[in-house]
DNA sequence: TATGCGTGGAT
DNA sequence: TATCCAAGCAT
């Protein structure tokens, strides 16, 4: 078996060169690299997250904000509901705050690893991917996909996460002084196409004749630690109504779905159990129930609905009221624009 | 090093 | 239905 890491990167180039994924954030092998705030974008909006799901909020970023100097000059308000749906929303915050830093110096990125990794919502993988893709830096770029491949190339049965440090010594061996963008992301499109996590496509693969694990069976590398079972939690959210429009909050800026617009609720993100204080006395009648799945716990959701009282007791100093005809530009996160459908779907039932 | 942080699609 | 997890980052 060659496991000459030449050999290894010429490979997989040549491959690329045939079977690269299209999009719309990525320059064709070979040609000369996309800007540099696209590559940051999409580098930002895919950590974590699917390249479809990816898709429609890219292009929304782009039409909207074309450059980093707009993006840096907008709402932050606008910005969060642009991102509403997409998930993880220190992203969007980081998102800002480094645009507005990038602008701040002439709206030109830095063009090192290094100074790219100061830069907020930067770590390790983004700076050396924006680094290799957007400016040829010789950067080592280890991702899931990365680390999927190289655990699987030299069957590296260290359990994850003490198997990184040799992973990404491996990868550091691969990547290539020519075309490290191109490499990076031909790994990536290798492990999201043909090595993949599960039911790995081997005969399509280009680095199987020097593939050390395929012979114990690929998908058993990389070893995982077994996960903790996930906790159940219940909350309530609140739904009041006034002329047509409904009561919406900003969320803290910490803390789950923070920044936020949102449905007032009980605080169930930092509890564990039962339904909470609402935001004013008064009449309620309990609603449906949203179920949501978020990573680390699964949530219960009683929906609330005011039935009358005094509305003049609702604190008023983070809230705002949100006309229904627009309830779709509000940039609710999923869990809360669940809780929005269901209040006027009973609403209009009269339940 | 471990934990908190979203969402939707695949299996 | 249940589980996994995708181009990770901050703390």
């Amino acid at each position: 078996m060659d496991t000459s890491t030449d050999t290894i990167s010429a490979s997989l180039l040549a491959w690329y060169e045939g079977l690269a994924r299209v999009l719309p954030w990525r320059s064709p092998p070979g040609t000369p690299p996309p800007d540099p705030y696209r590559v940051w974008l999409s580098e930002v909006m895919l950590q974590q997250t699917t390249v479809a799901a990816v898709g429609p909020y890219f292009a929304k970023f782009l039409a909207r904000w074309p450059t980093v100097k707009e993006l840096a000059a907008a709402d932050d308000a606008e910005v969060m509901a642009a991102w509403a749906g997409l998930g993880y929303y220190a992203r969007a915050r980081n998102l800002l705050a480094c645009a507005r830093a990038v602008a701040a110096r002439g709206g030109a990125f830095p063009g090192t690893e290094a100074e790219l990794r100061e830069l907020p919502g930067l770590g390790a993988y983004t700076a050396a991917a924006v680094a290799a893709i957007a400016f040829g830096e010789r950067a080592t770029v280890v991702d899931a996909n990365v680390e999927r491949v190289v655990a699987r190339l030299f069957a590296i049965d260290e359990p994850l996460p003490a198997a990184r440090k040799a992973i990404r010594a491996r990868a550091e061996e691969l990547t290539p002084a020519e075309r490290p963008g191109d490499f990076a992301q031909a790994m990536m499109d290798l492990g999201a196409t043909v090595c993949t996590n599960r039911n790995p496509r081997c005969l399509l693969c280009p680095l199987a004749a020097n593939c050390a694990g395929r012979r114990a069976g690929a998908e058993r590398f990389p070893v995982k630690p077994a996960k903790a079972a996930k906790a159940q939690r219940r909350g309530c959210a609140f739904w009041i109504e006034r002329g047509g429009a409904v009561w919406l909050v900003q969320r803290p800026n910490t803390g789950m779905l923070g920044g936020m617009r949102a449905l007032p609720d009980d605080g169930w993100a930092a509890r564990s159990d039962g339904c909470g204080e609402g935001p004013l006395p008064g009449e309620w009648r309990a609603g449906g129930v949203v179920r949501h799945a978020f990573t680390h716990f699964d949530l219960d959701l009683q929906l609330m609905l005011y039935s009358g009282g005094d509305l003049d007791r609702l604190a008023s100093d983070n809230g705002e009221w949100w006309p229904l005809d627009r309830i779709d530009e509000a940039g609710l996160p999923t869990l809360f624009a669940k809780a929005a459908r269901l209040a006027l779907a009973e609403r209009e039932t009269g339940e």
